[in-house]
RNA sequence: GCGCCCGUAGCUCAAUGGAUAGAGCAUCUGACUACGGAUCAGAAGGUUAGGGGUUCGAAUCCCUUCGGGCGCGCCA
C-alpha cells in the first residue's frame, strides 16, 4: 500500500479547491505545497501568490478562495492565510497517527513505484585494466551504485555497465614490456600490484625509448587485428584485473560484477560502422587527416568549431568514437530510454558533445534522455587533489583497510560484542563512513577527505545513523512484544517523528529527480536526530508508561528503524542491529 | 581568449524562487546515574564574495566585477 508524498496529497486538495472555487486547473505539483519551518505549521501552500497575477486578483483573495473551497477537513486542521498569501496547513494528529501506523509492515514504507517505468543504462565504475583501483574511482563507484539502487527501488529497469579501460594504446606498451621481461601469462596472473608496477615501467620506457614506442604501437595493431598470441596475454591481464576489481567492489558493497562489464573492447567491433554511419549522414569532415564531427555550439581556444575526433589521422579510434558507439548501442540495440553516465565533472564538455552528436546522428531521439551525472574531486586536507605523501594516487584497498582499522578502534572503545562481531561491525562502520561522506555532500562539488569528520559520532555521518538504528533495535529486543496496534500522538517529539517518517517518499523522489544522494542522507540525518529527541522525551519501556503509549512508541521505533535501514540500503550502506 | 563548475557562520556543509538562510564541529551554559551518554536542551555566531537587474518575493534566475578550480584537436 503506497501512500506517496504528503505534500503532493495536499497539493491535490489545493488543486481541487482551485477547480471548484476559481475554475482554475493546476496540478498537485503546481500547488507548491512545501514543508514549513514555522512553529505549528507542517506544510505551506505558496500557489496563491504565483496565481494572483494570472487571475487578476490580489494574492490573499486567491488564498482565501482556496481555503474556502478546500476539502481537507479529514487531514488538516483549520487552514490559515498568512503574510502575502501563504496558506498554512497543520495536519491533524489523528490522521498523522493513522498514516504512521500504516507504515508498519509496509515494505516500501510509503514510497510508491514509478507510474511509467523507464529503461536506464547506467555507466559507472570504469577502472582501467592493469591498474590498481585508486581513490579516483571511488566516487563513480559509490554514487553510481546508489543511483542503481534508488532507480530500481523506484521500479525502473536499470542495466549497469562498467566501461573498463581495457583497450587501446596502453595495452600495446604493456604487453610489449611484459614480453621484454620474458614474462608471459604467468606474470599477468601474478597479481595486480605487479601489473601496476609493470604499467608504470612500460609508461616510462614508452616515453624514453622511441624504438620501444614503435613496437608498442605495432603491438596495438596486432591486438586490434586479433593476433592470438597477443590476445592471450591481453585476456590474462583483463582476468587478473577484474578479479581485483571484484574484490574491491565486494569490500565496498558495490553491486557490479563481471556480467556488467562492457569495456572499451566491447565497442571495438562497432566503431567502423559508427564512423561509416556518421559519414553517410553527412555529419563528418576531414580535418588534419582526422574524421571529425563538429556538433554546433562548441569552440576551441581560437574560436573555431571544436571537433569530436571520431577517427584519428593514423586510422585509430579515440574515446569519442567509443562513446558514440556506446550511446548508439544502448539506445538502439538495447532499447534503453535513458543513458546515465557517472563520470567526473572535467568530462562535462566531452559528454555534452557526445550527446549533441548522438542526437544529430539520430542515435538519441526525443524519447531519450542522456545525463552526465558529474561529480567533483576528492581533496586532501591541504585543499588539493588527494595524494599519498609520495605524491602517488591513493590505492583504494589501502584506503578502505584504513577505514576499517579506524572504525575498529572506535568500536572497541564502546562495543560489548565479541571479537568476531566487532570485526563485522567495524567493516560496516568504516566502509559506511567512507561511502556516506561521499554521498552526503552535493556531488557536483569537491569535498575534503577527513577521517576525523567522516567517523565522527555526531553530526551528519553514517555512524550517527547506525547508532540511532542500533538503539531502535535495542529497544525492540528488550520490549519482548511485537510492535503493533495503533499510533497515538501525545507529545510534540512524537508528532515530529511521525511527520518526519511520512516524508520518506518526498526525500526519495527528490533524490532521484536530481540524481542527488545527499538529499536522502540529509533526510535520514534529520530523521535520526528527530528520533533521538523522541527517545529522550518519550520513555517507551519504563514501567510507568501507559501500555497503549508503549505499544504506539514501539511501532514508531520499529518504523524508524525500518526507514533508516531502507534508506541506508538505498545508499549501499549496512545498518547493523548492534554496535 | 572561450566555455563549465564553485564562492553561504571561525571550520565542514545544507537550504524545490517563498516568510525570521539551517545543521554539525569548535566556543559558552545547562540536563534526568542514562529504555545504549556514541545522548539531549539552550546561547552565541551571517551585508549568502562585491555591484546591478528580473520578480509580489532571490543564496537560488539574468548581467557584471573580483577570487578559486577545471576543460578547450588526434590520451582516456
Amino acid at each position: 500500500m503506497a501512500h506517496g508524498d504528503v505534500g503532493l496529497e495536499l497539493g491535490a486538495r489545493v488543486a481541487g479547491a482551485l477547480r471548484r472555487g476559481l475554475d482554475v486547473e493546476i496540478t498537485a505539483v503546481d500547488a507548491v505545497v512545501r514543508p514549513s519551518t514555522r512553529d505549528g505549521v507542517d506544510y505551506q501552500c505558496n500557489a496563491a501568490m504565483s496565481l494572483a497575477k494570472r487571475l487578476g486578483k490580489p494574492p490573499r483573495e486567491v488564498a482565501q478562495a482556496i481555503v474556502a473551497h478546500l476539502d481537507s477537513a479529514d487531514l488538516v486542521d483549520e487552514p490559515e492565510v498568512a503574510g502575502p498569501g501563504f496558506i498554512n496547513l497543520r495536519l491533524r494528529d489523528g490522521w498523522l497517527a493513522d498514516r504512521a501506523a500504516a507504515l508498519l509492515g509496509d515494505e516500501r514504507l510509503g514510497v510508491p513505484t514509478a507510474d511509467e517505468p523507464r529503461r536506464y543504462a547506467l555507466d559507472y565504475g570504469s577502472p582501467n585494466v592493469a591498474k590498481e583501483m585508486h581513490i579516483g574511482h571511488l566516487r563513480s563507484s559509490i554514487i553510481g551504485d546508489a543511483i542503481l539502487r534508488l532507480l530500481r527501488f523506484a521500479g525502473h529497469q536499470v542495466t549497469p555497465h562498467n566501461h573498463l579501460g581495457d583497450w587501446g594504446t596502453p595495452f600495446g606498451m604493456l604487453i610489449e614490456h611484459l614480453l621484454d621481461e620474458g614474462a608471459g601469462v604467468e606474470v599477468a596472473e601474478r597479481g595486480i600490484s605487479d601489473l601496476n608496477r609493470f604499467y608504470q615501467q612500460a609508461r616510462t620506457k614508452f616515453d624514453a625509448d622511441p624504438a620501444f614506442a614503435d613496437r608498442a604501437r605495432a603491438r596495438v595493431v596486432a591486438l586490434q587485428g586479433g593476433d592470438e598470441e597477443t590476445l592471450v596475454l591481453w585476456r590474462a591481464l583483463v582476468a587478473e584485473s577484474t578479479r581485483h576489481f571484484q574484490k574491491v567492489y565486494d569490500l565496498l558493497g558495490v553491486r557490479l560484477t563481471d556480467a556488467d562489464i562492457y569495456g572499451e573492447s566491447f565497442y571495438n567491433p562497432y566503431l567502423d560502422a559508427v564512423t561509416a554511419d556518421l559519414e553517410a549522414k553527412g555529419l563528418t569532415e576531414i580535418s588534419d587527416g582526422a574524421v571529425c564531427v563538429f556538433p554546433p555550439g562548441f569552440s576551441n581556444r581560437e574560436g573555431n568549431p571544436l571537433p569530436l575526433i571520431v577517427r584519428k589521422s593514423d586510422g585509430g579510434y579515440g574515446y569519442a568514437a567509443t562513446d558514440l558507439a556506446t550511446a548508439r548501442y544502448w539506445a538502439e540495440e538495447r532499447d534503453m530510454t535513458d543513458l546515465l553516465y557517472v563520470v567526473g565533472n572535467p568530462q562535462a564538455q566531452h559528454f555534452a558533445m557526445v550527446f549533441a552528436a548522438s542526437r544529430q546522428a539520430g542515435y538519441l531521439t526525443e524519447g531519450h534522455t542522456s545525463v552526465h551525472i558529474g561529480f567533483g574531486t576528492i581533496l586532501g586536507e591541504d585543499g588539493k587533489t588527494i595524494r599519498t605523501r609520495a605524491g602517488g594516487s591513493v590505492k583504494l584497498v589501502e584506503l578502505l583497510a584504513e577505514a576499517v582499522e579506524q572504525a575498529e578502534k572506535t568500536v572497541a572503545e564502546r562495543s560489548s560484542l565479541d571479537a568476531a562481531r566487532q570485526a563485522e561491525v567495524a567493516r560496516a562502520v568504516g566502509i559506511g563512513a567512507v561511502k556516506y561522506a561521499d554521498l552526503s555532500s552535493d556531488r557536483e562539488k569537491d569535498y575534503v577527505f577527513t577521517w576525523a569528520r567522516m567517523l565522527a559520532k555526531e553530526g551528519n555521518t553514517s555512524v550517527y545513523l547506525q547508532y540511532a538504528n542500533a538503539r531502535c533495535h535495542s529497544i525492540l529486543r528488550k520490549a519482548e512484544q511485537e510492535p503493533g496496534g495503533g499510533v497515538r500522538i501525545t507529545d510534540p517529539a512524537e508528532r515530529a517523528l511521525v511527520l518526519k517518517l511520512l516524508q520518506l517518499p518526498a526525500a526519495v523522489a527528490a533524490t532521484i529527480e536530481a540524481y542527488a544522494p545527499h538529499k536522502l542522507t540529509g533526510y535520514l540525518y534529520e530523521l535520526a536526530a528527530t528520533f533521538t529527541t523522541f527517545y529522550d522525551n518519550c520513555p517507551i519501556l519504563r514501567s510507568d508508561v501507559d501500555p497503549d503509549d508503549r505499544a504506539s512508541r514501539l511501532v514508531l521505533t520499529k518504523v524508524t528503524s525500518d526507514v533508516l535501514t531502507l534508506g541506508l540500503d538505498l545508499l549501499g550502506i549496512a545498518a547493523p542491529h548492534e554496535l
